[in-house]
Formats: structure tokens, C-alpha cells, sequence
DNA sequence: ACTGTTATTTGATCTCGATCAAGGCCAGAA
DNA sequence: TTCTGGCCTTGATCGAGATCAAATAACAGT
């Protein structure tokens, strides 16, 4: 069995969670499943809010049920790098440390399911399973940072986007149990500003990219928040190289 | 007891590794280290070359001994992204996957302490402390690829430079168990195209901003390889961050 | 020392994306 | 409806870094 298929099937089972919660359902199996549903709560968040300061300490661990949220980091004069893009299912928090240098900010109105760390880490204390989870997921995210380098140091502004909308519709396809096909329509949950801070560009740049995307008929703008792609493979021609393997986000 | 004085600790107790084998080292308190003993063999790499290529099957773990070496994508029209940095200490290999997108590759002269992967995970799976650990490390990694995500996405060409000066002397430092002083005088172990690639630069430009750098006398070049910084904090203020936490390269 | 090779520096020019500036579009408030 | 403020788009111009080109330095083998 594959990781995909045990994620899906670990999620399907997790009767209580919304969807696709990953950190807790890959460990619906576990025996101390009933512990870790005892500690664990949900809380929304607003479009805009931000759910953790930079250097501010955090007890909170959790995962994404809806919405997005992004992580960044900002240099003192305030040019800002988003570092991760948080969909459903993806993990939040950092094991072990009690601090994060990154923002994380609401996209959107966001639902997490969080764990007070203190007690989430007792838990993996005494559920070998669950460190080993979180060892897997922490190296698909060093795999999706890399991914990043390769963008943000050598692609271009037009491959940048092409890489960005062909991430957001495989992972919307995921999520909502379909393939990704031509002619596929999907939202774009960010403003061109999280997609500039996102690829490195200014949200100048970005319009003009889509704009110019769109004249050459590679995307249909439905409205600036969502786009249709006729043909994937032209997509992801654009985006300048095959990687359709290995990213998470 | 905190992290780093662990290393140290453990570092020193590892008798037959030469130095700073984190990923062994880390766990020579663990019961089972003769096992761990056992299961490692050393391989040296001559200067340039492949230790494994991207998409190759892959089933040795190890860490670095000596040397450098890097980690780096390579788009298919040839446009190279290094993605990591490999310093002695760094630990090597991706647990519980086949097969690696990275190419790694020795930038000199490079001792491997290697695992067969297999024998390895074994030992992981009996030894929780071990997967703890490893689950620590690639948090760092983690956080050393966003940091890196931040410099290549949003700093100019002259605060590439003075980072990854930053970088080096930091870890130099850290490895000769000395503290960053001024005027402390270290090696620069990459070529003009290995930090090029690093930065997501081309050769010319980060010749030019080494001479830039140089003619300002921010620092002073003994050779192309060997810089020597009079003033830390000036270097560290062109880098453009205060950025001295969190990176572990 | 000589020779061929590769790494580095420096110069001249070009280009992509940033910056500066203006205008359009849309949702919510008055 | 009109006003207002937040996004988004488009145009004009600028400049940092890429590209093209050549000279110099380092270095290995003979």
C-alpha cells in the first residue's frame, strides 16, 4: 500500500473529523486514538486573521480541516517570503520547539484542529507510530520546500505562475477526489499579493503573467479568482519542467 | 540539558567516528549502538563527484564527515537549483523513501559515514530515541531550506552574497569549536559556480559582488577561496537580516 | 618552463521584472 | 444612487542582474 492510499483510507475512517485530517486520521489505527480525541478542539479563523506571530511562543499543534493559511517570513524592512501554503490535511506546528519564526496568517476563513503541544507531545511519547508520521510528513514538507528553491531561484515569472495554478488544481483535485482533467475549473484561493509574496514576484508581475497566460487561451479567467484550464499538458509545459512528482502541495 | 550541548556531549563520546556525527553520534547513549556500530562503513568521494544522482534507487543513510557536498534539482533545459548544503555533521539519506529527486554531490573531498538503508530503518524502528532524533533534524533542515526560500525569493544579489558568507563562517566556526570573531579568516569550500547555483545567480554576478564586497572592504580575499571578515556585524548588516537564529548551515 | 584546460574577473550591452503612476471594477455603506 | 476603499489591471520607465565576450589567473600534466 502505497502513502497516498493509506492516507485516504485513514482518512475515510476518521468518522469525527470533517475531512482529510492527516496528522490525527493516520492514526485512527492507532491504540491511543481515544487520547488524542480527548485533547483535541477546533477553532475558526477569519479571512486575514493571523493564527500565530513570528518568534511568538506557540502551544498550539494541529491541521487544517478547511480554508487556507500560509506561512511566511519577513525581512526587517518588510519584503515578505511566504515559506509553505496550507491546505486541508496539512500539519501545523513544529514539534518539539516552542517558538516559529514564520507568520502563519489566515487566506481565508480557516477551521483548524489543534492539540494543546504539551499534551500532543506526551502522546507521542508513548505512540511510536505517531513520531513516525510526523517524521514522513515533515520530510514531504522539506521535499515541497526544495520543490520551492527550484522555483524561486531559477524559473521564470511566467513558469512561476504556470508551476503555482498547476500545484493549486492538482491539489484541489485531491481534495475533492477527482482527477486533475482538461477543463477542469478550480478557485484560486489567494490574492495576487499572497501569489506574489508566494513566488518571489510583485503583484504587478503576477497580473500581467495571468493576463498573458490567458491571452494565449492556456487559461480561461472566469473572474481574478478562478480559472479554468482547457489543456494541463500545456499547463504544465509552462511551468518548465515535470514535476509532478513528489510535491504535496 | 539543551540541544546543542547534547550534540557536543555525544559528539565527543562517539569514539570512532572522527568528529560531529550527529545522526550517530546523537544516539551513542542508546542501547543500541553496537548494533549501530556494526552496520556503518566509511566511503570517501573524490572532489566533483556524483555520490547519487537524482531518481536513482538509492539504500544508503549516512552523514558527513568531512567535506562538502551538495544537494541540488536540475530543471530539464539544464537550470541548476542547490537545494542543501552538506557540512560535516549533516546527516544524508531520506528514511522510509527508495529513491531521492536530489543529485548530491561532492564539492571536495568528501568522507561518508553510510548505512545500508535497510539495516538502518530496522534499527530505527527498535530504537524510538533514534526516530525522535531524526525527526529533529529534518525539522532544521526544514527550517534552513525556508530560510533559504526567503533569500533566494526576496534578498538582492549583494545580501545573497554576504548571507551565504555568513553562513559559512558561522559553521566553520561552529565546526573548529571557535566563536565568530572579528577578522576571523575561513575557507570558502565552493566554486564561483556552486554558490551561483546556491544563490540562484550566475557566475559572473557573484564574482562581481565578491569584488564589490572586497573593494568596500567589508571583506578581505586572501584568494578566491579564502575570505577573512574584519567586521562581523557589517557583513551580517549587509545580509539584510538579523538572521543569526534557527539555521543550522 | 611550457601547454592546454578550467576557474575567475572584468567590460559592454540587453532584458526581464521592479517601480512608479493611473485607471477600472466591485462590494458594502450612506 | 453615489461614495469609498480594497483589489486588480494596464501603461511607461527604470535598473539589477543576465548575457555575451574577452582577458587574466590558477593549475595539472608533460
Amino acid at each position: 500500500m502505497n502513502l497516498a492510499t493509506k492516507i485516504v483510507e485513514t482518512n475515510i475512517r476518521c468518522g469525527e473529523c470533517p475531512i482529510r485530517h492527516r496528522a490525527v486520521c493516520a492514526y485512527c489505527e492507532a491504540p491511543d486514538l481515544v487520547k488524542l480525541d480527548a485533547i483535541k478542539s477546533y477553532r475558526t479563523y477569519k479571512a486575514g486573521e493571523t493564527i500565530t506571530w513570528a518568534g511568538e511562543r506557540n502551544d498550539m499543534i494541529g491541521s487544517v480541516v478547511s480554508g487556507v493559511a500560509s506561512l511566511s517570513r519577513t525581512l526587517p524592512d518588510g519584503r515578505r517570503q511566504m515559506v509553505g501554503l496550507l491546505l486541508p490535511s496539512d500539519f501545523v506546528g513544529r514539534p518539539g520547539r516552542d517558538n516559529s519564526p514564520y507568520d502563519v496568517v489566515a487566506a481565508h476563513e480557516v477551521v483548524m484542529c489543534q492539540f494543546r503541544k504539551k499534551e500532543f507531545e506526551n502522546l507521542v511519547k508513548s505512540t511510536p507510530a505517531l513520531e513516525h508520521r510526523l517524521l514522513d510528513m515533515t520530510l514531504d514538507e522539506l521535499d515541497s520546500a526544495r520543490e520551492w528553491m527550484l522555483l524561486l531561484g531559477r524559473k521564470t515569472a511566467r513558469e512561476k505562475i504556470a508551476s503555482l495554478l498547476a500545484i493549486i488544481a492538482r491539489r484541489n483535485a485531491v481534495l475533492e477526489r477527482k482527477d486533475v482533467v482538461d477543463g477542469l475549473q478550480f478557485a484560486v484561493p489567494l490574492t495576487r499579493e499572497a501569489m506574489a509574496d508566494y513566488l518571489g514576484l510583485t503583484i504587478e508581475t503576477v497580473s500581467r503573467q495571468i493576463s498573458a497566460l490567458k491571452k494565449e487561451g492556456i487559461i480561461d479567467l472566469i473572474d481574478s479568482r478562478h480559472v479554468r484550464v482547457p489543456d494541463f499538458a500545456i499547463l504544465l509545459d509552462e511551468a518548465g519542467d515535470d514535476s509532478d512528482g513528489g510535491m504535496p502541495y
